[in-house]
DNA sequence: AAATGTTTTAATCAAATGTTTGAATATGCC
DNA sequence: GGCATATTCAAACATTTGATTAAAACATTT
């Protein structure tokens, strides 16, 4: 059974489309010619319809997230400092967004799409994933700041952080004409991430002595 | 004529709904059901379809963009320090995203969209408006770094400013999850402006005199 | 009040879309 | 070979969608 691959073939065709002009917008006429002309029932018959085919790839999206994720805590714990384990974060991060091949890239692109307009089946991943591992890099986040640190300083930092890692694949098609010179992400995600690495952390160091200084006022004040 | 204002309500739904939901999973019927029960063809009647309407929409978001663009740089001009231009840059844009009432934040989600996914018509106003503005602010943040700055870092350091400062925006349907405690972006938006510049400046900073430390050893080497 | 131009309404059209159906074909197994 | 299962296919279905039309309602002017 499963000679001709068509299941994959659909898959692989849907991701590609959805990465591009998203759920709405993609047909599945669309994806099944595509999927070097498959019958128009196969998505209904592999899947049981557009969206749960959709949901379907938000599951691998999940896992395959998860599964970098996981391999990339696995390395910062490893690290001693928490400097390292910050660049080793981010490092992961960009790897999982930009560091992967062409398959990777749409997953990635279709991730960044939910962000901006999650679907309910995304939202419950977030709750059940993404939430738990932003507790442990907040954790992380607060060491590198000062003792005492408030938590919307925390936050902040980190939402800094991840803002810079993931603009240039939510503004890409647009960022690409803008700065045409610019090299393609899968050539300098790497050194892109030690720059990140080197400007948030000076960032944080400002605001934390920031933070430090409007306390000592305020306690002196009174 | 023009006695009961259909067309705006009709507008106003219009923009609501894209913001919510993007282009093509907004029906022109719901655009009409929510503008007061407005009849069907009024989208046709008053805009000649449903993507003139949205073209139109956009225009408003171009011009209202610019328009306050031009204000804050017309701010920008006055100060002398590249420091303080750079604040104000980054206050402007904030207020541009986060400062309006709740029409205005209808207009910068559309925009966020189109970033992420931008249609010709976007990339016709980019390539007239955004591409030279982006020189001038190039022009600023270089004065920001060293004498003899790459372009690959001023590049950089813009892109992570702005990376953080629309971040919150198009990530807000997910963040403001995962961080139930982050109050509305109307009430924090010009604290956070601040935060943004304090972090970023000492960012560039800290890339500076990496790039320049880097550029001596090869120096030396050789 | 008649005429004129504008706005609103209801009904309808053709194209597109997700899904279903039932037959045809291929595949694996005894 | 023959049976059972899995897959593919073309056709059709029921909705939905953006657009069109023509007439009615309204306001303004003459």
């Amino acid at each position: 059974m499963e000679a001709s691959g068509t299941k994959e073939k659909i898959f692989m065709a849907a991701v590609g489309l959805f990465a591009e002009k998203g759920f709405s917008a993609t047909t599945v006429r669309d994806i099944c010619r595509r999927a070097e002309g498959s019958n128009l029932n196969a998505v209904n018959y592999y899947f049981g319809g557009k969206r749960q085919l959709y949901n379907n790839i938000l599951e691998t999206v999940a896992a395959e997230g998860g599964r970098r994720m996981q391999a990339a805590k696995m390395q910062m714990d490893l690290l001693r400092t928490p400097e390292e384990k910050l660049r080793r974060f981010i490092l992961g991060y960009m790897r999982m967004l930009y560091g992967g091949g062409e398959f990777s890239e749409q997953l990635c692109r279709i991730y960044i799409r939910e962000l901006a307009d999650p679907s309910p089946f995304f939202l419950e991943t977030v709750q059940r994933h993404t939430v738990p591992q932003t507790q442990e890099i907040m954790e992380l986040v607060r060491e590198l700041l000062y003792e005492g640190a408030s938590e919307e300083l925390v936050r902040n930092s980190l939402s800094l952080i991840v803002g810079q890692i993931t603009y240039y694949s939510f503004s890409w098609p647009v960022y690409s004409r803008v700065h045409p010179e610019q090299p393609r992400m899968d050539f300098v995600w790497d050194k892109l991430a030690e720059t990140i690495y080197v400007f948030s952390l000076a960032g944080m160091r400002a605001l934390s002595v920031k933070e430090q200084n409007s306390n000592a006022n305020r306690g002196n004040r009174q």
